[in-house]
DNA sequence: GCCGGTCTGTCGCCTGCGCGACAATCGGCG
DNA sequence: CGCCGATTGTCGCGCAGGCGACAGACCGGC
């Protein structure tokens, strides 16, 4: 198993060989840009490891109008629920550019977590902190502006994408307006009218599916109550007792 | 504890005498019609069940706004994820009228869970109904015109409180627009104008405080694509009288 | 039966944002 | 180095729904 796969979150805290017993349990499998890997409704068939590439999970509406609910890159965990509750998928997922997972059936994941019973405080945290997110989505929705929601979602980004650059820190992925207008549930005229505002107020620079975050502070002002849900999505390593 | 606490999807399937060892730890506490229980922000005290009364959990606005998450009714437990990740409350809760509630702080269940390590399955299972629940409703959101989402709401409603009257399943709980409208994230005239048209369509009568739902298939038509999430929609567990 | 608080119906204004349309750029690939 | 698909800027229409303002209906308690 790829090194990159057990250092984040999801087995990072995990002893090394215990992880390991999981990780001979793992196939792996390709996709090519844009296929599809499952459906919302389908049954599970694991949980998924990005080993590179990146995969994205969306929800449609029936008129067509979707939205993306994650992006997952390597390194990444993903499938979670359907994993712990057997039920079908939520989302639709979809491979963005050719793509590598790593995969742990169902089956063998519950085999090797029910002779590793300490590990589930763990993943209960785990399943908290999606909740969490969850929750803070639906408050952004409902209580936030577009623009609050663009200001916080370039926060984000910038934390887990940025790089710095010669006038700000930029934001080093492929990010089209309208793909941030589907990550925060709005048109991308909208969204192409707030990054207009936000670099009138300083806080951005635009370029050609890029962008650069030139003043965080003026961004984290922007963002307004915002930062009060971001807060919710920081979970301390609480102690479970 | 009263049985009626353990007849609920948290503790139903558990053996008794397990429940029991719980039992003996809870304590009870007494809340005054709207008093509030704790405060998002708060640090968590335990897992509450409702013995008798009715507890709201709020989400607000700065600027006063706000949604009803859930309402808990009696035989209802909840406040689990901060129980199980030990961070912050993420709602506002408020009696809705006097309340009993049971607690049981969070140091006594997590030793009792550790006895019971066989339970934690069924655990993260309820995390993930939660997990799901939460996830429907951001779909909702971004999706559904206010209509669908009366109508949704009304069906989980009739499922949950229906009880079969002169002329329909009545909702028989105290069920002014403005409540319904904060469940659906909502202005209250605009409830009452989606009542109207309910109404027209043959599929409910609406009386002074109470809904009367004359025709489910009507107003299944009428939620539409909000069925598809249905499943997905939060059914407090029914008072049990 | 009366009163005050609670609910409902309705009208109207106003704003945020969806969405179609199109012109102007950009940039990778042949 | 030029073409074409991808991306962006912008204008404008349309409308769902927020919100204030009342007026009237209801109801439980005294």
């Amino acid at each position: 198993m790829p090194h990159r796969l057990v250092r984040n979150e999801w087995f990072a805290e995990l002893p090394p060989e215990v992880v390991e017993q999981l990780a001979q349990r793992a196939h792996r499998r390709k996709l090519a840009d844009g296929q599809m890997l499952y459906a919302r409704g389908d049954a599970p068939q694991g949980l998924y490891g990005v080993v590179s590439g990146r995969v994205e999970l969306r929800a449609s509406a029936p008129d067509g109008r979707e939205i993306v609910a994650t992006v997952h890159e390597p390194g990444n965990w993903f499938g979670e629920v359907s994993l712990f509750d057997g039920a079908q998928r939520v989302h639709d997922a979809f491979a963005d550019g050719a793509t590598e997972l790593l995969v742990i059936p169902t089956a063998d994941f519950h085999r090797w977590l029910a002779t590793h019973p300490e590990l589930y405080p763990h993943f209960t945290r785990m399943l908290c902190r999606k909740l969490r997110l969850a929750l803070g989505v639906v408050e952004a929705l409902v209580f936030l502006p577009l623009s609050a929601r663009v200001a916080a979602r370039l926060l984000t980004l910038a934390e887990a994408y940025g790089r710095p650059s010669a006038d700000g820190l930029l934001i080093d992925r492929h990010l089209p307006q309208d793909l941030l207008a589907r990550m925060v549930a709005a048109g991308r005229q909208a969204v192409s009218r707030e990054l207009k505002a936000l670099e009138a107020a300083g806080a951005i620079r635009v370029a050609y599916g890029k962008v650069v975050v030139t003043d965080m502070d003026r961004l984290r002002e922007q963002a307004g109550d915002a930062l009060r849900l971001a807060a919710l999505q920081d979970i301390p390593a609480a102690p479970q007792r």
